[in-house]
DNA sequence: CAACAACTTCAAGTGCACTTGAAGTCAAGC
DNA sequence: GCTTGACTTCAAGTGCACTTGAAGTTGTTG
């Protein structure tokens, strides 16, 4: 473990290109731990972090909450670093995700075409308006999930 | 204009799919105004209303804020309910939208396959991580368009 | 007429992902 | 030794899109 692999907080920051700040929000949230401290009490990184990192932002990008990624990152294997074969299979799992949401997004945009493209933005059909297939969570999460499907409020008589 | 085609802020919110307190928030916002309010102060909405919800709904799905969304509503002719042509070419400016968010999933995915599918997570390399090719998608608000709320997405029980 | 649901306003709270600020400590260069 | 900048902790603030709660009013129904 050479010294040289260690890296400060300011210097992961640069690399990583996020702030400081959010470095140790990351780990008060449990998500990119410190290798060790200094004696002066400063945060010495692995370079290790700079893919722990990587792996959020990109995640983020993906739609992931922190949540889902700390629960991501908990598969790691702990007390040895991750091999290639490791971040290939959890990145892995994301891919279904983000196939998903290009698809979910070619629907719109198909919807676009022969909906509101016609500007009815029709409620009782139009799928633009009305995702069978997803609750769009905005934010916090939990609000729209229960109990707001709101089913069949679309009256027959339009 | 006939009584009947006014709807009171609890019918609009079971048609739309919204909350009633959604809709006093839209209309602090300015997004979505009764049309008038009844002797004893109750809001009052047109059926327009429905259409100006399903297109605020909409264009969030499509990753727009608030902000945006109120911009983009402020074009509609105020005097005369909107036409058709006017919420098409309203949509229409987020159609491009959509296009480049399609094009930045597929991106993303493209180099899953070609970085992160083997593991690198390459910080200076992988476009993934270093996205130069669109506005980050920042904040807590506005994340895009989650896909489903499978909470295995990340393999997390498996 | 009483009960009750649906509405009203206004203020405050929520959840996420951070950021900012205050007050102090540590390390390097002059 | 002094200054400067990078760091430390902890608390509070931010922005978005709402939601919740309190306290009161309105409208409908038995």
């Amino acid at each position: 473990m050479d010294a040289r692999d260690l890296l400060t907080i300011g210097q992961i920051a640069a690399r990583a290109g996020v702030a400081t700040s959010t470095l140790r929000y990351y780990e008060d949230e449990g998500l990119v731990l410190p290798a060790l401290r200094t004696d002066g009490n400063r945060r010495l990184y692995h370079r290790e972090a700079l893919r722990r990192i990587a792996f959020i932002r990109s995640a983020q990008r993906v739609g992931l909450g922190l949540a889902e990624i700390r629960a991501a990152l908990a598969q790691l294997p702990d007390g040895r670093t991750p091999t290639v074969a490791d971040w290939s299979r959890l990145s892995a799992t994301w891919r279904s995700r983000l196939d998903a949401q290009i698809r979910l997004l070619e629907s719109i945009r198909d919807d676009l075409d022969g909906c509101i493209g016609c500007g009815c933005l029709s409620l009782d059909r139009c799928r633009l308006y009305n995702p069978d297939d997803a609750a769009a969570v905005r934010g916090s999460g939990a609000r729209y999930l229960e109990g707001d499907t709101s089913a069949d409020v679309l009256g027959a008589n339009r």
